[in-house]
DNA sequence: TGTACATCAGTGAACGCGCGTTCACTGATGTAC
DNA sequence: TGTACATCAGTGAACGCGCGTTCACTGATGTAC
Protein backbone atom coordinates (compact mmCIF):
# COMPACT_ATOMS: atom_id res chain seq x y z
CA UNK A 1 0.00 0.00 0.00
CA UNK A 2 1.84 3.06 -1.33
CA UNK A 3 4.88 1.74 -0.37
CA UNK A 4 6.70 3.97 -2.61
CA UNK A 5 5.29 7.59 -0.67
CA UNK A 6 6.87 6.64 2.29
CA UNK A 7 10.61 5.30 0.45
CA UNK A 8 10.45 8.77 -1.94
CA UNK A 9 10.10 10.49 1.38
CA UNK A 10 12.71 9.04 3.52
CA UNK A 11 14.85 9.29 0.32
CA UNK A 12 14.46 12.69 0.09
CA UNK A 13 15.54 13.37 3.56
CA UNK A 14 18.31 11.09 3.23
CA UNK A 15 19.37 13.40 0.22
CA UNK A 16 18.90 16.75 1.93
CA UNK A 17 21.15 15.06 4.79
CA UNK A 18 24.05 14.46 2.67
CA UNK A 19 23.92 17.22 -0.06
CA UNK A 20 21.83 20.45 1.42
CA UNK A 21 18.46 20.78 0.34
CA UNK A 22 19.56 22.40 -3.00
CA UNK A 23 20.38 18.94 -4.26
CA UNK A 24 17.24 17.78 -3.98
CA UNK A 25 15.66 16.70 -7.09
CA UNK A 26 12.81 14.60 -8.02
CA UNK A 27 14.89 12.98 -10.59
CA UNK A 28 17.62 11.52 -7.86
CA UNK A 29 14.75 10.43 -5.13
CA UNK A 30 13.16 8.30 -7.86
CA UNK A 31 16.56 6.68 -8.63
CA UNK A 32 17.31 6.40 -4.88
CA UNK A 33 13.91 4.77 -4.79
CA UNK A 34 14.99 2.39 -7.74
CA UNK A 35 11.90 3.73 -9.48
CA UNK A 36 11.42 5.14 -12.71
CA UNK A 37 11.65 8.87 -12.52
CA UNK A 38 7.75 9.30 -13.23
CA UNK A 39 6.65 7.22 -10.42
CA UNK A 40 6.70 9.79 -8.13
CA UNK A 41 4.00 11.56 -9.67
CA UNK A 42 1.60 9.25 -8.80
CA UNK A 43 2.34 10.28 -5.52
CA UNK A 44 2.94 13.87 -5.40
CA UNK A 45 1.32 16.01 -7.83
CA UNK A 46 4.72 18.04 -8.28
CA UNK A 47 8.26 18.51 -6.34
CA UNK A 48 7.09 20.82 -4.26
CA UNK A 49 4.36 19.15 -2.74
CA UNK A 50 7.35 16.74 -1.44
CA UNK A 51 8.54 19.32 0.62
CA UNK A 52 5.53 20.32 1.72
CA UNK A 53 4.73 17.14 2.96
CA UNK A 54 8.21 17.27 4.79
CA UNK A 55 7.61 20.26 6.16
CA UNK A 56 3.88 19.31 7.79
CA UNK A 57 5.31 15.72 9.17
CA UNK A 58 8.70 17.71 11.06
CA UNK A 59 6.48 19.95 12.45
CA UNK A 60 3.82 17.40 13.90
CA UNK A 61 6.92 15.37 15.11
CA UNK A 62 8.67 18.56 16.92
CA UNK A 63 5.44 18.93 18.32
CA UNK A 64 4.99 15.68 19.47
CA UNK A 65 7.92 16.00 21.45
CA UNK A 66 7.48 19.17 22.97
CA UNK A 67 4.28 18.46 24.09
CA UNK A 68 5.93 15.17 25.82
CA UNK A 69 7.97 17.12 27.48
CA UNK A 70 5.56 19.36 28.54
CA UNK A 71 3.62 16.45 30.32
CA UNK A 72 5.98 15.64 32.28
CA UNK A 73 6.37 15.94 36.30
CA UNK A 74 8.32 18.84 38.04
CA UNK A 75 8.24 22.43 38.39
CA UNK A 76 7.64 24.83 35.29
CA UNK A 77 10.91 25.52 34.49
CA UNK A 78 11.97 21.85 34.65
CA UNK A 79 9.54 21.16 31.77
CA UNK A 80 10.36 24.36 29.66
CA UNK A 81 14.29 23.33 30.10
CA UNK A 82 13.09 19.76 28.71
CA UNK A 83 11.17 20.90 26.39
CA UNK A 84 14.10 23.09 25.27
CA UNK A 85 16.34 20.11 24.77
CA UNK A 86 13.95 18.40 23.04
CA UNK A 87 14.14 20.76 20.62
CA UNK A 88 18.02 20.67 20.16
CA UNK A 89 17.70 17.14 20.17
CA UNK A 90 15.00 17.16 17.34
CA UNK A 91 17.32 18.75 15.30
CA UNK A 92 20.34 16.97 15.72
CA UNK A 93 18.16 13.49 15.20
CA UNK A 94 16.48 15.15 12.43
CA UNK A 95 18.72 18.05 10.91
CA UNK A 96 17.00 17.42 7.12
CA UNK A 97 13.83 18.14 8.57
CA UNK A 98 14.75 21.14 10.17
CA UNK A 99 16.68 22.46 7.90
CA UNK A 100 13.60 22.63 5.52
CA UNK A 101 11.14 23.52 8.04
CA UNK A 102 12.58 26.85 8.42
CA UNK A 103 13.11 27.51 4.80
CA UNK A 104 10.08 29.32 4.00
CA UNK A 105 11.59 30.59 0.75
CA UNK A 106 11.00 26.55 -0.12
CA UNK A 107 7.26 26.10 0.62
CA UNK A 108 4.79 28.63 1.08
CA UNK A 109 3.20 27.24 4.63
CA UNK A 110 0.03 29.17 5.70
CA UNK A 111 -2.05 28.70 9.14
CA UNK A 112 -4.39 26.71 7.59
CA UNK A 113 -2.32 24.34 6.12
CA UNK A 114 -1.21 20.98 7.96
CA UNK A 115 2.44 22.03 8.57
CA UNK A 116 0.97 25.88 10.14
CA UNK A 117 -1.35 23.77 12.08
CA UNK A 118 1.52 21.51 13.41
CA UNK A 119 3.72 24.62 13.92
CA UNK A 120 1.25 26.86 15.93
CA UNK A 121 1.03 23.42 18.09
CA UNK A 122 4.68 24.01 18.77
CA UNK A 123 4.96 27.13 19.37
CA UNK A 124 1.77 26.85 21.79
CA UNK A 125 4.06 24.77 23.91
CA UNK A 126 6.52 27.08 23.91
CA UNK A 127 3.65 30.26 25.50
CA UNK A 128 2.30 27.93 27.66
CA UNK A 129 5.48 26.62 29.70
CA UNK A 130 7.10 30.35 29.35
CA UNK A 131 3.54 31.59 31.00
CA UNK A 132 3.80 29.05 33.20
CA UNK A 133 6.87 30.09 33.98
CA UNK A 134 6.75 34.14 34.40
CA UNK A 135 3.45 34.54 33.96
CA UNK A 136 1.18 36.28 37.17
CA UNK A 137 -0.42 33.04 37.93
CA UNK A 138 -4.16 32.54 36.29
CA UNK A 139 -4.59 36.75 36.36
CA UNK A 140 -7.04 36.63 33.54
CA UNK A 141 -5.73 39.54 31.14
CA UNK A 142 -2.15 40.26 31.58
CA UNK A 143 -1.36 43.76 31.09
CA UNK A 144 -0.10 45.83 27.56
CA UNK A 145 3.07 45.44 29.86
CA UNK A 146 3.29 42.31 31.45
CA UNK A 147 1.92 41.14 27.68
CA UNK A 148 4.93 42.95 26.11
CA UNK A 149 7.18 41.28 29.07
CA UNK A 150 5.73 38.30 28.39
CA UNK A 151 6.32 37.87 24.34
CA UNK A 152 10.02 39.44 25.04
CA UNK A 153 10.43 35.81 27.16
CA UNK A 154 8.67 33.84 24.65
CA UNK A 155 11.32 35.21 22.06
CA UNK A 156 14.03 34.63 24.18
CA UNK A 157 13.83 31.18 24.79
CA UNK A 158 13.13 30.28 21.24
CA UNK A 159 15.90 32.35 19.95
CA UNK A 160 18.14 30.22 22.24
CA UNK A 161 17.37 27.14 21.50
CA UNK A 162 16.58 27.61 18.09
CA UNK A 163 19.80 29.21 17.87
CA UNK A 164 21.77 26.57 19.34
CA UNK A 165 20.38 23.74 17.17
CA UNK A 166 21.15 25.94 14.17
CA UNK A 167 24.63 26.04 14.99
CA UNK A 168 25.02 22.41 15.84
CA UNK A 169 23.90 21.43 12.75
CA UNK A 170 25.18 23.78 10.61
CA UNK A 171 28.85 22.59 12.05
CA UNK A 172 29.20 26.16 13.58
CA UNK A 173 29.63 24.84 17.15
CA UNK A 174 30.89 21.56 16.23
CA UNK A 175 34.26 21.90 15.93
CA UNK A 176 35.21 21.70 19.10
CA UNK A 177 33.55 18.62 20.34
CA UNK A 178 35.23 15.20 19.65
CA UNK A 179 32.34 13.60 20.51
CA UNK A 180 28.86 13.50 20.26
CA UNK A 181 28.63 12.54 24.17
CA UNK A 182 30.74 16.17 24.57
CA UNK A 183 28.61 17.73 22.82
CA UNK A 184 25.63 16.51 24.35
CA UNK A 185 27.12 17.47 27.53
CA UNK A 186 27.56 20.63 26.08
CA UNK A 187 24.55 21.38 25.03
CA UNK A 188 23.11 20.24 28.77
CA UNK A 189 25.59 22.66 30.39
CA UNK A 190 24.56 25.62 28.31
CA UNK A 191 20.98 24.97 28.36
CA UNK A 192 21.02 24.14 32.19
CA UNK A 193 22.89 27.99 32.44
CA UNK A 194 20.30 29.80 30.28
CA UNK A 195 17.29 28.68 32.30
CA UNK A 196 18.72 29.15 35.70
CA UNK A 197 19.56 32.57 34.63
CA UNK A 198 16.18 32.64 32.88
CA UNK A 199 15.28 31.23 36.00
CA UNK A 200 10.92 32.20 36.22
CA UNK A 201 9.39 32.28 39.42
CA UNK A 202 9.70 28.68 40.17
CA UNK A 203 13.34 28.08 39.10
CA UNK B 1 38.38 49.73 -11.52
CA UNK B 2 37.43 46.17 -12.11
CA UNK B 3 33.90 47.60 -11.89
CA UNK B 4 32.44 44.37 -12.89
CA UNK B 5 33.74 42.66 -9.75
CA UNK B 6 31.82 44.61 -7.27
CA UNK B 7 28.51 44.90 -9.94
CA UNK B 8 29.13 41.04 -10.11
CA UNK B 9 28.94 40.64 -6.06
CA UNK B 10 26.28 42.96 -5.60
CA UNK B 11 23.63 41.81 -7.86
CA UNK B 12 24.66 37.96 -6.35
CA UNK B 13 23.33 39.68 -2.90
CA UNK B 14 20.30 41.22 -4.50
CA UNK B 15 19.71 37.98 -6.62
CA UNK B 16 19.71 35.93 -3.53
CA UNK B 17 17.49 38.82 -1.47
CA UNK B 18 14.85 38.09 -3.69
CA UNK B 19 15.03 34.37 -4.63
CA UNK B 20 16.95 32.68 -2.25
CA UNK B 21 20.59 30.99 -2.33
CA UNK B 22 19.44 28.26 -4.30
CA UNK B 23 18.04 30.73 -7.26
CA UNK B 24 21.46 31.94 -7.73
CA UNK B 25 23.19 31.51 -10.96
CA UNK B 26 26.07 33.14 -12.64
CA UNK B 27 24.04 33.62 -15.83
CA UNK B 28 21.05 35.44 -13.94
CA UNK B 29 24.16 37.64 -12.09
CA UNK B 30 25.17 38.34 -15.92
CA UNK B 31 22.21 39.84 -17.06
CA UNK B 32 21.26 41.73 -13.84
CA UNK B 33 24.47 43.53 -14.30
CA UNK B 34 23.69 43.86 -18.17
CA UNK B 35 27.24 41.88 -19.59
CA UNK B 36 27.74 38.53 -21.12
CA UNK B 37 27.33 35.34 -19.25
CA UNK B 38 31.26 34.90 -19.75
CA UNK B 39 32.16 38.16 -18.50
CA UNK B 40 32.37 37.37 -14.52
CA UNK B 41 34.47 34.42 -15.85
CA UNK B 42 37.07 37.19 -15.71
CA UNK B 43 36.90 38.08 -12.06
CA UNK B 44 35.72 34.89 -10.90
CA UNK B 45 37.10 31.60 -11.78
CA UNK B 46 33.70 29.74 -10.74
CA UNK B 47 30.26 30.22 -9.27
CA UNK B 48 31.48 29.11 -6.16
CA UNK B 49 34.24 31.59 -6.28
CA UNK B 50 31.70 34.28 -5.66
CA UNK B 51 30.06 32.95 -2.92
CA UNK B 52 33.60 32.13 -0.94
CA UNK B 53 34.10 36.31 -1.32
CA UNK B 54 30.41 37.10 -0.77
CA UNK B 55 31.31 34.82 2.79
CA UNK B 56 34.96 36.88 3.45
CA UNK B 57 33.57 39.83 2.87
CA UNK B 58 30.41 39.26 4.97
CA UNK B 59 32.54 38.05 8.23
CA UNK B 60 34.70 41.18 8.02
CA UNK B 61 31.38 43.65 7.67
CA UNK B 62 30.11 41.18 10.91
CA UNK B 63 33.98 41.48 12.43
CA UNK B 64 33.90 45.66 12.53
CA UNK B 65 30.49 46.20 13.73
CA UNK B 66 31.44 43.91 16.48
CA UNK B 67 34.49 45.22 17.25
CA UNK B 68 32.77 48.68 16.78
CA UNK B 69 30.86 47.67 19.49
CA UNK B 70 33.27 46.33 21.59
CA UNK B 71 34.91 49.29 21.26
CA UNK B 72 32.29 51.73 23.03
CA UNK B 73 32.21 52.91 26.28
CA UNK B 74 30.63 51.55 29.41
CA UNK B 75 30.79 48.22 31.63
CA UNK B 76 31.29 45.15 29.95
CA UNK B 77 27.55 43.97 29.82
CA UNK B 78 26.59 46.82 27.55
CA UNK B 79 29.18 46.56 25.62
CA UNK B 80 27.92 42.89 25.35
CA UNK B 81 24.40 43.61 24.58
CA UNK B 82 25.32 46.59 21.98
CA UNK B 83 27.41 43.54 20.46
CA UNK B 84 24.86 41.20 20.56
CA UNK B 85 22.42 44.02 18.92
CA UNK B 86 24.75 44.87 16.29
CA UNK B 87 24.84 40.76 15.37
CA UNK B 88 20.92 41.25 14.87
CA UNK B 89 21.34 44.35 12.96
CA UNK B 90 23.76 43.12 10.42
CA UNK B 91 20.97 40.11 9.76
CA UNK B 92 18.31 42.58 9.25
CA UNK B 93 20.72 44.80 6.86
CA UNK B 94 22.27 41.96 4.75
CA UNK B 95 19.92 39.26 5.03
CA UNK B 96 21.72 37.61 1.76
CA UNK B 97 24.99 37.94 3.23
CA UNK B 98 24.09 36.71 7.06
CA UNK B 99 22.27 33.48 5.04
CA UNK B 100 25.10 32.61 2.63
CA UNK B 101 28.02 33.08 5.57
CA UNK B 102 26.08 30.22 7.70
CA UNK B 103 25.37 27.78 4.73
CA UNK B 104 28.57 25.37 5.41
CA UNK B 105 27.46 23.27 2.09
CA UNK B 106 27.35 26.16 -0.22
CA UNK B 107 31.64 26.71 -0.14
CA UNK B 108 34.53 25.33 2.45
CA UNK B 109 35.53 27.77 4.77
CA UNK B 110 38.73 26.24 6.73
CA UNK B 111 40.78 28.55 9.30
CA UNK B 112 43.03 29.56 6.82
CA UNK B 113 41.23 31.37 4.41
CA UNK B 114 40.03 34.76 4.13
CA UNK B 115 36.33 34.27 5.76
CA UNK B 116 37.79 32.17 8.30
CA UNK B 117 40.14 34.83 9.37
CA UNK B 118 37.22 36.84 9.81
CA UNK B 119 34.66 34.69 11.53
CA UNK B 120 37.69 34.13 14.10
CA UNK B 121 37.79 37.80 14.68
CA UNK B 122 34.06 37.92 15.04
CA UNK B 123 33.90 35.11 17.57
CA UNK B 124 36.96 36.39 19.48
CA UNK B 125 35.21 39.57 20.35
CA UNK B 126 32.54 37.35 21.67
CA UNK B 127 34.57 35.50 24.09
CA UNK B 128 36.42 38.41 24.84
CA UNK B 129 33.27 40.34 26.53
CA UNK B 130 32.05 37.03 27.48
CA UNK B 131 35.05 36.19 29.61
CA UNK B 132 35.37 40.32 30.78
CA UNK B 133 31.72 40.22 32.05
CA UNK B 134 31.75 36.41 33.64
CA UNK B 135 35.29 35.71 34.15
CA UNK B 136 37.31 35.91 37.04
CA UNK B 137 39.58 39.20 36.53
CA UNK B 138 42.64 38.53 34.79
CA UNK B 139 43.74 35.36 36.31
CA UNK B 140 46.14 33.60 34.25
CA UNK B 141 44.40 30.60 33.35
CA UNK B 142 40.89 29.58 34.32
CA UNK B 143 40.39 26.43 36.09
CA UNK B 144 39.00 23.76 33.31
CA UNK B 145 35.39 23.64 35.50
CA UNK B 146 35.37 27.41 34.63
CA UNK B 147 37.06 27.25 31.43
CA UNK B 148 33.58 25.16 30.49
CA UNK B 149 30.78 27.83 32.54
CA UNK B 150 32.56 30.02 29.70
CA UNK B 151 31.92 28.10 27.15
CA UNK B 152 28.51 27.27 27.78
CA UNK B 153 28.61 31.19 28.81
CA UNK B 154 30.10 31.71 25.05
CA UNK B 155 27.65 29.30 23.32
CA UNK B 156 24.58 30.33 24.85
CA UNK B 157 25.09 34.02 23.91
CA UNK B 158 25.53 33.04 20.33
CA UNK B 159 23.05 31.12 20.26
CA UNK B 160 20.66 33.86 21.57
CA UNK B 161 21.79 36.51 18.71
CA UNK B 162 22.14 34.20 16.24
CA UNK B 163 18.69 32.35 16.77
CA UNK B 164 17.30 35.61 16.98
CA UNK B 165 18.74 37.02 13.97
CA UNK B 166 17.98 33.62 12.36
CA UNK B 167 14.19 33.38 13.39
CA UNK B 168 13.80 37.46 11.99
CA UNK B 169 15.45 37.14 8.31
CA UNK B 170 13.08 33.40 8.12
CA UNK B 171 10.03 35.37 9.03
CA UNK B 172 8.92 32.86 11.87
CA UNK B 173 9.12 36.00 14.28
CA UNK B 174 8.02 38.41 12.10
CA UNK B 175 4.64 37.63 11.65
CA UNK B 176 3.45 39.80 15.05
CA UNK B 177 5.38 42.71 13.74
CA UNK B 178 3.77 45.73 11.40
CA UNK B 179 6.40 47.92 11.28
CA UNK B 180 9.83 47.94 11.44
CA UNK B 181 10.13 50.16 14.64
CA UNK B 182 7.98 47.63 16.49
CA UNK B 183 10.44 45.20 15.43
CA UNK B 184 13.10 46.58 16.47
CA UNK B 185 11.47 47.58 19.81
CA UNK B 186 10.67 43.99 20.45
CA UNK B 187 14.32 43.12 19.67
CA UNK B 188 15.85 45.66 22.28
CA UNK B 189 13.13 43.78 25.02
CA UNK B 190 14.56 41.07 23.96
CA UNK B 191 18.33 41.46 24.35
CA UNK B 192 17.95 43.46 27.31
CA UNK B 193 16.07 41.02 29.17
CA UNK B 194 18.40 38.40 27.93
CA UNK B 195 21.61 40.82 29.14
CA UNK B 196 19.80 41.25 32.71
CA UNK B 197 19.20 37.78 33.42
CA UNK B 198 22.32 36.57 31.86
CA UNK B 199 23.80 39.30 33.93
CA UNK B 200 27.46 38.55 34.99
CA UNK B 201 29.04 40.63 37.78
CA UNK B 202 29.18 44.00 35.91
CA UNK B 203 25.53 43.53 34.96
C1' DT C 1 57.17 59.98 -32.20
C1' DG C 2 56.28 55.32 -34.22
C1' DT C 3 56.00 50.64 -34.25
C1' DA C 4 55.43 45.97 -32.46
C1' DC C 5 53.82 43.30 -29.12
C1' DA C 6 51.53 41.81 -24.66
C1' DT C 7 47.77 42.18 -21.65
C1' DC C 8 43.20 42.65 -20.36
C1' DA C 9 38.02 42.88 -20.25
C1' DG C 10 34.80 41.82 -22.83
C1' DT C 11 31.61 39.13 -26.75
C1' DG C 12 28.98 35.35 -28.76
C1' DA C 13 28.45 30.67 -30.18
C1' DA C 14 28.56 26.13 -28.62
C1' DC C 15 29.07 21.90 -25.47
C1' DG C 16 26.81 18.52 -22.55
C1' DC C 17 23.99 17.89 -18.53
C1' DG C 18 20.32 17.22 -15.21
C1' DC C 19 16.22 18.99 -14.36
C1' DG C 20 10.69 19.14 -13.96
C1' DT C 21 7.03 17.79 -16.42
C1' DT C 22 3.95 15.60 -20.12
C1' DC C 23 2.44 11.85 -22.82
C1' DA C 24 0.97 7.40 -24.27
C1' DC C 25 1.45 2.98 -22.69
C1' DT C 26 1.17 -1.61 -19.68
C1' DG C 27 -0.16 -4.88 -16.50
C1' DA C 28 -2.21 -6.02 -12.14
C1' DT C 29 -6.14 -5.64 -9.08
C1' DG C 30 -10.85 -4.72 -7.81
C1' DT C 31 -15.83 -4.63 -8.86
C1' DA C 32 -20.70 -4.72 -11.01
C1' DC C 33 -23.74 -7.73 -12.98
C1' DT D 1 -18.33 -18.56 -12.22
C1' DG D 2 -17.42 -15.34 -16.17
C1' DT D 3 -17.10 -11.24 -18.39
C1' DA D 4 -16.52 -6.32 -19.02
C1' DC D 5 -14.94 -2.37 -17.30
C1' DA D 6 -12.63 1.03 -14.11
C1' DT D 7 -8.85 2.13 -11.30
C1' DC D 8 -4.28 2.31 -9.98
C1' DA D 9 0.91 2.16 -9.77
C1' DG D 10 4.12 1.85 -12.54
C1' DT D 11 7.32 2.32 -17.28
C1' DG D 12 9.95 4.66 -20.88
C1' DA D 13 10.45 8.07 -24.40
C1' DA D 14 10.31 12.79 -25.23
C1' DC D 15 9.80 18.02 -24.52
C1' DG D 16 12.04 22.37 -23.58
C1' DC D 17 14.86 24.89 -20.36
C1' DG D 18 18.52 27.07 -17.75
C1' DC D 19 22.64 25.94 -16.13
C1' DG D 20 28.17 26.00 -15.69
C1' DT D 21 31.84 26.01 -18.49
C1' DT D 22 34.91 26.12 -22.79
C1' DC D 23 36.45 28.10 -26.97
C1' DA D 24 37.94 31.27 -30.40
C1' DC D 25 37.45 35.91 -31.16
C1' DT D 26 37.74 41.40 -30.75
C1' DG D 27 39.05 45.82 -29.55
C1' DA D 28 41.09 48.94 -26.30
C1' DT D 29 45.00 50.03 -23.42
C1' DG D 30 49.73 49.86 -21.86
C1' DT D 31 54.70 49.30 -22.74
C1' DA D 32 59.60 48.36 -24.70
C1' DC D 33 62.65 50.08 -27.84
Amino acid sequence: MSDLREQVLSASLALIDEEGVGALSLREVARRAGVSHQAPYHHFGHKEAIIAELVARGFDRLADRLEAAERTRGAPSRRLLRAGLAYVDFALAEPASFRVMFRPELVARDKSSASGEAGDRAYSVLVRLVTECHGGGRSAKPSAEAQRRLDALVSMHWSMVHGLATLLIDGSLCRQFRTNRERDEHVSRTMELFMKSAGGRSG
